[in-house]
DNA sequence: TGATATTTTGATAATGATTTTCAATATCAA
DNA sequence: TTGATATTGAAAATCATTATCAAAATATCA
C-alpha cells in the first residue's frame, strides 16, 4: 500500500518541529497505516514488535502522540480506560456507533448532525474546534441475545464487551 | 434544599438490591446533590471530608457508582484522565460544550440533535441505548486571547485548561 | 432487646494505562 | 568526522481507580 503522502506529511512535520527522522517513527507510521482498525497503544506495540524486536513501549506512545499532533492520527477514548488510535488514511471525519454487547464499531458520517453541532457552537458563542460523538447501542446481531434477558448484563468498567 | 425525592430513590434502590443504608451513603448523596457542578471523585471526597473527617476514598467511589446505577448520577469522561460526576437533580438530559482554554462547561439541549442521533442508530440497525456528545471549542471570554496567538498552546493531556 | 450474620467502612496495597527518567545510541549540521 | 542534540528502550514513577481485609456498623430474627 502506498503511504508516501502520509510519510511526507510526517517527515515535514518532524522537520518543522526540528525533530529527527528515525527508523522507528517511520516504521510505526507504515505499520499503523496498514491496519484498518482502532488499535490500542499496546496492540500496535505487539504488532510492531514483530518487525522491530527491540522496540520499546514508550516509543509507541511517543510516536502516536506525534502522529496525532500532525493530524495523521486521532486518539479515541471510549467508555473504557484505554485509549484507541485510528489513522485518517482514506477516512474522512466520522463519528462512532458502538455496540455495548459485542464491541462492534461502525463509523458514521452525517452532514445534518455536523451542521447542527456547528449551530450549537454558534448559539452558545463558542468558536468550534472539534467534537466527539459516540452512540452506544445494541447491534442487530446482539439484539436477540439482549431480548432474551441478557440486556442488563454489565460490561466490565463500561468497556465495549467482547472483541 | 429538599432532596427527599432523591433520597427516597436511593433508599429504595439500596433496599431492592438488599444493600444497607448507611450514614456515609446518604450523607454523600446530600452533599453531592447540593453542589451544582461536575465534580471529580477526589473533589467530592475533599468536600465531604469536612463533614465526615473519617471518610475514606474508596467509599466515595463506591457510593458514586451506586448513584450512577440508580440513575441519580452520571459519570462523564472528557478528554482528560479523570472521571467527573454530575447529578441529575433538576437537570434533564443534556450534552456538553467545553472551552478548551478555560475549561468552562455549558450544558446544551437540542431536540434536533437528539432526533438525528436516533435516526443514525436506526439507520445502522442499532437499538439505541445512550450517547455521548461533547463539543470542544473556545468560549467568548477566551477568544481574544486565542486570537492573540495563544491559540496553539496545548492543554496538558487534553485536559480542559484552567479551573 | 440481643445475638448473629452480613455489609460497609477506611486504610492500605494493588492495578493498569500512560509518562518520565536516564544512560546509551542514533541523527543531523557543519 | 565531530560535536550537539534528539531518540531510544528499560525500568521506575505517576495517577486515577479498585481490590483486600480487619474492624465497625447495620440488619435479621429469636
Amino acid at each position: 500500500m502506498s503511504t508516501e503522502k502520509e510519510e511526507k506529511i510526517f517527515e515535514e512535520f518532524l522537520a518543522a518541529k526540528k525533530l529527527k527522522h528515525s527508523e522507528q517513527r517511520l516504521g510505526l507510521l507504515k505499520i499503523f497505516l496498514n491496519i484498518d482498525r482502532h488499535l490500542t497503544a499496546d496492540e500496535l506495540f505487539r504488532i510492531a514488535k514483530k518487525k522491530y524486536p527491540d522496540l520499546g513501549f514508550a516509543t509507541v506512545y511517543r510516536t502516536l502522540k506525534l502522529l496525532c499532533e500532525c493530524g495523521l492520527c486521532r486518539e479515541l477514548k471510549f467508555e473504557d480506560a484505554k485509549a484507541r488510535y485510528e489513522h485518517l488514511y482514506g477516512h474522512k471525519h466520522h463519528d462512532h456507533i458502538i455496540c455495548i454487547k459485542c464491541g462492534r464499531l461502525v463509523e458514521v458520517v452525517d452532514a445534518n448532525i455536523e451542521d447542527l453541532q456547528e449551530k450549537l457552537f454558534k448559539r452558545h458563542g463558542f468558536h468550534p474546534q472539534r467534537h466527539r460523538l459516540e452512540l452506544y447501542g445494541v447491534c442487530t446481531k446482539c439484539l436477540p441475545a439482549a431480548s432474551l434477558g441478557f440486556a442488563e448484563r454489565r460490561a466490565p468498567r463500561g468497556e465495549p464487551t467482547g472483541k
